[in-house]
RNA sequence: GGGCGCUUAGCUCAGCUGGCAAGAGCACAUCCCUUACAAGGAUGCGGUCGGGGGUUCGAGUCCCUCAGCGCCCACCA
């Protein structure tokens, strides 16, 4: 072995350059696609979302995969771990009108020369799909620059050779040959129904993308004319949807009701006579025990509108507010006139003005709190309208769901209940289509009968050779470009896919599923899926259901899940709530190691709080590992058998170290590792590097040195590999002063290799009595306060008989390390 | 309303199958320029393990119960 070169003043300054140009340049990390399927680790990556900016919090979940990535990789797996962007979606394409100042309107050609306006025009530009979806890729590319810099420098052993983005080519091959086959087998379809939607977005949405908002809101009692002038009172929160009206209904077993049930009532204002109608879900206790059914102020409107087969009396247009025209059933008159053209708010107040006016309404609105469901990215309550929308199947498969979701091992285990929860809650099938601009096409046109009607029940589907192609502007098999929109010609499928269907096949994407099958088999089905746990709903469901549709099986065996960085208040740390720090600052405060160290110690699927002490804490371990590995290597000279008992106790407490590392890491705590690697480090410095120190500088002659430079060695050859995953870039500038290669592609350390030099009389007792006498003697020199220094005449040791006879293994090491003459 | 998780020193957290006379780091105090390390080292102060019951020779660890915090889910009149 040649001798170490260890520099005179090792220092964390410029390894993370150095170290990460040196692996680019070595291709350190680079996936080896001639592995089979057994020697490969494959990880499918969270693309984060290019168009917000990186926080804290991905620093955090990220840095916990690359643990495991290392550590895998160390194992001798060959670990495939491309970063992916997210491209697609909403988030970019909001930040494209702004930016370029223009708007999509899929109805426009495709215009190949087309550049934006150097200044955003207003009103917007609009401008055809494909040239919009240009216009995203240019944006978001220079954010994906922007991000791979963030992650190199963080040290992610991601292969940049491997990058994909949601909204590429191979996205939407992928996207849409999935769909085509769910389409072929049945499990896509589309339907007319009522679907609950953000108008501001003018979109569908999903159940998985619902959340809860708390709103202020207000109980009107409203009066409906009953039977033989009788009077029949209400309680609302939405009562500008009286004209949507269809009926009134009570609890089939409501004393005060049961007669009025199949009658008819008139609604005020508008007159309309609707019936009085009983179903289970009225409950007697809410308002005055009448509801009233609208089309559609609520979920439960729908589903009384279908159980009892109600007349639709539509009144919200797509842009969310009331139509130009009344419904059927529902005459022109002044009250409508007052209404049409409104949103709902304004709506709602002048409707509340004019009932008040009639004597219709009943006292005072009586203010309330309640729960009213948003799109998580919108700022409106949705209104549910009917519309023609594609869906996947997954209320069928329940069940089979819910085994797939016992079948994967979940890190922490408790998360499954996050996963059956949800699944058990599916009250729609999957809705997949958006209207929107920026994301991937269906891959659909539709037949145009010879009156110009579209025929959805025709949908024409390209050759799965053609893939990808966009509606908007390619043409279908068969037909000819000027018949697009013509009579008995065809028209494109305007609607995109969600985000989630094209995230929902981050593996095949990753894969390459559609294009490279020998490599997506030498990958599927992946090892690991890491992600934050507040979108097990989206997107760890959706992935296991397209999994499923497609495959028959899990997309992955193992489900990582991470938690969130907490501010110190304890809540969310994130970019929306701008209270989250850059993390290009903190690399530069802290250092990658520092901040990683830091990240690791959040264990999985626990909330962590943001602690810059950690990251001094994590700084201060890298700098002691530079400096103690100086000391090992520095003045390292000839190695033998390991013969003295203090080395073998030490190595023997290695040896199991190894063990609980290695077990911790193979149960995907990673914090465990490194806390119990860390907890060694320090007391390896603190007391086995004092006791032998004078041993190895020759004090008890060339046996005594051999053994302990032979422990040492191996000491610290074991703790670097141990600390690889956590700290890449301090560990592998020591590894470069005495090893060949990098300690990255090193074997993960084998307790075996430590239990032989230590051998089977190994005493663990001998360095911890030898460690307690020391602390001992220190504590009386502090005490004293006199240098640690300070020579000692005699010490004695009282202590049981095993112990003594422990300490006798070690005593002249404790005699040096203490300075003590005499040692009783 | 249902479910899951958390509650251990001032702060951030370990404590896995019950044996702990309760641990680490930070912070704080005192001491020490010691040839690996002053962006350091040594030593120390600090806790009735959220409350109340129970099981056990023994409970931070298991069971029941209550409380607080957080999250997930749930048909919003």
């Amino acid at each position: 072995m040649p001798a170490p070169d260890v520099p005179e003043k090792p220092s964390l300054e410029g390894l993370e350059q150095k170290w990460g140009e040196r692996w680019e340049a070595d291709g350190t990390y680079r996936f080896d696609r001639t592995k089979s399927r057994t020697d490969i680790y494959s990880i499918d990556t969270p693309p984060p979302t290019v168009s917000g900016s990186l926080h804290v919090g991905h620093v955090f979940s990220y840095t916990h995969t690359d643990t495991v990535a290392r550590y895998r990789r160390m194992r001798g797996r060959e670990v495939f771990y491309p970063m992916g962007w997210d491209d697609n979606g909403l988030p970019t394409e909001r930040r494209v009108q702004n930016y370029f100042g223009v708007r999509c309107d899929p109805a426009l050609p495709y215009i190949a020369s087309f550049e934006p306006p150097d200044k955003p025009p207003s009103p917007p530009l609009a401008i055809s799909r494909p040239n919009f979806v240009e216009l995203c890729v240019r944006l978001t590319v220079e954010d994906e620059k922007t991000f791979e810099e963030l992650w190199r420098r963080l040290g992610l052993s991601v292969d940049w050779g491997m990058t994909y983005t949601t909204i590429g080519p191979e996205a939407q091959r992928a996207s849409q040959l999935g769909f085509l086959h769910l389409l072929a087998s049945g499990q896509a379809y589309q339907r007319v129904a009522p679907t609950l939607w953000d108008v501001d977005f003018q979109t569908a949405i999903a159940q998985a993308e619902l959340e809860d908002r708390e709103v202020a809101s207000a109980y009107h009692r409203i009066r409906f004319g009953g039977p033989d002038g009788s009077a029949i009172e209400i309680d609302t929160t939405r009562p500008e949807l009286i004209p949507a009206c269809v009926a009134l209904v009570a609890h089939p077993d409501d004393r005060r009701y049961k007669a009025l049930v199949g009658s008819t009532a008139r609604t005020p204002l508008f007159g309309v006579p609707v019936p009085i109608v009983a179903h289970e879900l009225a409950e007697p206790d809410k308002g005055t025990g009448v509801a009233m059914i609208c089309t559609f102020g609520d979920v439960t409107d729908v589903t009384w509108w279908r159980e009892l087969r109600l007349e639709t009396r539509t009144i919200v247009g797509r842009d969310g507010r009331v139509q130009a025209d009344p419904p059927a059933g529902v005459e022109r008159s002044p009250a409508w006139d007052e209404l049409t053209g409104k949103k709902m708010e304004p709506a709602r107040a002048r409707i509340v003005e004019l009932l008040r006016e009639s004597g219709d309404l009943i006292g005072d609105p009586r203010p309330i709190t309640h729960a009213v469901k948003f799109f998580e990215k919108g700022n409106k309550p949705l209104e549910i309208l009917s519309s023609r929308q594609w869906f996947i199947h997954t209320l069928d498969h329940q069940e089979r769901l819910l085994e797939r979701g016992a079948e994967l091992r979940w890190h922490p285990p408790y998360m499954r209940a996050r996963f059956e929860s949800w699944v058990n809650g599916l009250n729609t099938d999957w809705l997949i289509s958006r209207q929107r601009f920026f994301g991937v096409p269906f891959p659909l046109w539709y037949r145009l009968g010879d009156d110009g009607s579209v025929r959805y029940d025709e949908p024409l589907v390209p050759d799965e050779s053609r893939l990808p192609v966009d509606p908007s502007t390619d043409v279908p098999d068969g037909f000819a470009a000027e018949q697009r929109d013509q009579p008995g010609g065809f028209t494109g499928e305007p609607d995109v896919m969600d985000t989630w269907a094209t995230s929902s096949l981050t593996p095949q994407v990753a894969g390459h599923w559609a294009d490279d099958p020998d490599l997506f088999a030498r990958v599927f089905p992946m090892d690991l899926r890491p992600q934050a746990h507040e979108i097990i709903r989206t997107w760890l469901f959706s992935t296991v259901v397209r999994s499923e549709l497609e495959f028959g099986s899990l997309p992955w065996s193992d489900a990582a899940i991470s938690g969130w960085v907490l501010d110190p208040d304890r809540k969310k740390m994130s970019k929306s709530k701008g209270n989250a720090l850059t993390p290009i600052g903190l690399l530069d405060q802290h250092g990658a190691d520092a901040v990683r160290y830091w990240a690791a110690s959040g264990r999985p699927g626990v909330d962590t709080a943001f602690d810059e002490g950690q990251m001094k804490v994590g700084r201060r371990l890298a700098i002691k590992v530079l400096n103690a590995s100086k000391f090992v290597l520095s003045r390292l000279g000839p190695e033998g058998d390991v013969t003295a008992p203090l080395d073998k106790a030490m190595l023997a407490g290695l040896a199991s170290l190894v063990d609980e590392a290695t077990a911790a890491f193979e149960g995907y705590d990673y914090a465990r590792a490194l806390e119990r690697a860390e907890g060694f480090f320090w007391s390896f410095c603190d007391d086995y590097l004092e006791l032998v120190k004078g041993r190895a500088y020759g004090g008890q002659g060339e046996a005594g040195a051999a053994s302990a430079n032979r422990a040492l060695t191996l000491a610290l050859s074991t703790l670097l590999r141990l600390f690889a995953p956590f700290l890449p870039f301090v560990t592998e500038e020591v590894w470069s002063w005495w090893k060949e290669g990098s300690v990255h592609r090193a074997t993960w350390p084998a307790s075996a290799e430590l239990r032989g030099p230590a051998g089977n009389e190994a005493q663990p007792l001998v360095l911890e009595v030898a460690a307690a006498v020391l602390g001992e003697v220190r504590k009386a020199k502090t005490v004293a306060q006199a240098s640690m220094r300070a020579e000692v005449a005699r010490a004695v040791v009282r202590d049981s008989a095993e112990r003594l006879a422990a300490l006798a293994g070690a005593a002249h090491d404790v005699r040096d390390a203490g300075r003590i003459a005499e040692l009783v």
